[in-house]
Order: C-alpha cells, then structure tokens, then sequence
DNA sequence: GGGCAACTTCTACGTGACGTAGAAATGTTT
DNA sequence: AAACATTTCTACGTCACGTAGAAGTTGCCC
C-alpha cells in the first residue's frame, strides 16, 4: 500500500511523536529544528523547506489516507490518522499476506526476534 | 531496504516457485503463461514481453539481492538467493524495527492475526 | 470596504525507480 | 565464416517524491 519517501516518513514520524495536530508551519520548524539537531548526520532533509513543500507532502499523505486535517480552523491543523504502532503492524500484515505459505513465514519471523520480543509474544499470546 | 515492482514481483514469485535454476527464457514463457492463466484478471503483464525485458529485471533483482545467476552456463541461469518465506520474514523484520516502540507495534499485531496464526505462534513460542 | 499578511492550492521541475525493449556486443554452432 | 543465441548497453515513457514558486483565497486591521 503506502511506502513512504524520505520527507514523508519524516513528517508521519513527527505526528506520530506530538500528540497535538500540528500546523504545517509547526512542522517545518520542528522538521528544522531535528535536522539540526543530528548535527547533519542523519542528514536526510539538509536544510530548511520552504512550508509550501511541507503542505505538499502533507497533501499527499491525506490522499495516502494516513494524515487528516482540520478545515475548519485557519492554519489547518494535521494529525496522524492512526498511531504509529498500529500503522506499524498494519503494514507486517501486508507483508505477511504477501506470501502464500504464511505460516513458513512466522517460523522464520519468531526464529529471528529477540528474546524480549519473544517474551513480548508469549505474554500476549499466553492470554487469549 | 528493496520494495518491488509488479514485473520484478511476477519474476521473484516464479523463481520462489519453481525450485530449479531458471534460464530468463524459461521465465518469459512462464510469464507469458501465468498471464495468459489469469485471464488478464491478474493482469498486470498483459502481453508477452521481450526476454530482454525479463534480463533487465532479473539484473535489477541481482543488484538487489534477490536473485543470483550462474554465469558459467551459457543461458545464464537465475535463482532466487533466499526462499520466499525468509525473505518475506525478514521484510517484516524491517518493518517492526522501522517503529522504536516494537513492543507496542507486537501488541497491535498480534491483536489482528488469525486464530490459525496464534496458534502457529503459540507452538513456535514454546506455548502449548 | 480596501488592502495587507497569512495561508492554501496549483503548477512544475529534477531525480530516481521501474517497465519496456531495440541496438550493439559477445559467445556458440556447424 | 556465417548464422544464430545470448547478454549487455542505452534509452524512453511513466510515476512517485522532494522541492518550491505563482496564483488564488481568507481573515484581520485601519
């Protein structure tokens, strides 16, 4: 369904973090701020965006169906349609149902996780 | 890492189908076959193509990883270098490590798996 | 009410992935 | 050597994405 580019991702992560819708203004300075903030190693975005380019991508992920905004309010506020775990989990069942034999696939998904993970599942598979 | 394209999808999953080595002419006329099987209901090929096509495809899924090729024999021979299963497994080893919070991405995903699945989990966890 | 300032939408360009395949090069067969 | 098969090179169309200016819309201030 949805790959996310580069500033896409960069952008859901933010509205992922922030509980609050954000403006898209809000968000090129925190886009801004982060970039700086790696000290340009993670050097992905590199340099201030102009907000125009923040609104497209913005645009973009409504039409992805992953962020919604509020018309009403002036500077339109946008959140994050779902959290980023359950966007998260969403995603590894598609990929999961990409395969035929699913089952082969869990064997090898459980063969590599690690063992806190492991716990994790026996925990939440131990009460259903 | 590697998203992939319908054709490139078409080739890996008859490389993972099949369990010989394929020659890119073999895999023209599989996908010829395949299409033609469809009905044009699957139809994302549609026509037949030029094995030309199919050995660029096949040279971009070397150069990802996905397949290698025996260069001694003269129709080179192609194979895909992991099964789908692990490859699949790891894809969503990508995508839960792609979230920081992987406990919580676990949890949701878990909630959402079959009954068949848990079960498999279950096993596979030491769980029953 | 008219105009400025903020905000949004439209349009657009560069780049890279992918589907597609012909042209050119290389190897094989007889 | 000629004819054929196979591979590599080059290339074009399309689409997603990063990027942003131009144009349009809205709301506030005097």
């Amino acid at each position: 369904m949805a790959s996310l580019g580069e500033l896409e991702r960069a952008v859901m992560d933010l509205l992922w973090a922030g509980q609050e819708a954000a403006t898209a203004n809000t968000l090129r300075d925190l886009l801004a701020r982060s970039t700086r903030a790696a000290g340009g190693t993670a050097g992905h975005v590199g340099k201030d965006l102009a907000v125009t380019t923040v609104l497209t991508v913005l645009s973009r992920l409504e039409r992805k169906g992953l962020v919604e905004r509020e018309r009403g309010t002036r500077p339109h506020r946008y959140q994050a349609v779902s959290s980023r775990a359950d966007h998260t989990a969403e995603l590894m069942h598609e990929v999961l149902g990409s395969a035929p034999d699913r089952e082969a696939v869990l064997a090898r998904f459980i063969g590599s996780v690690t063992d806190t993970e492991a716990e994790t599942l026996r925990k939440l598979l131990g009460l259903s």
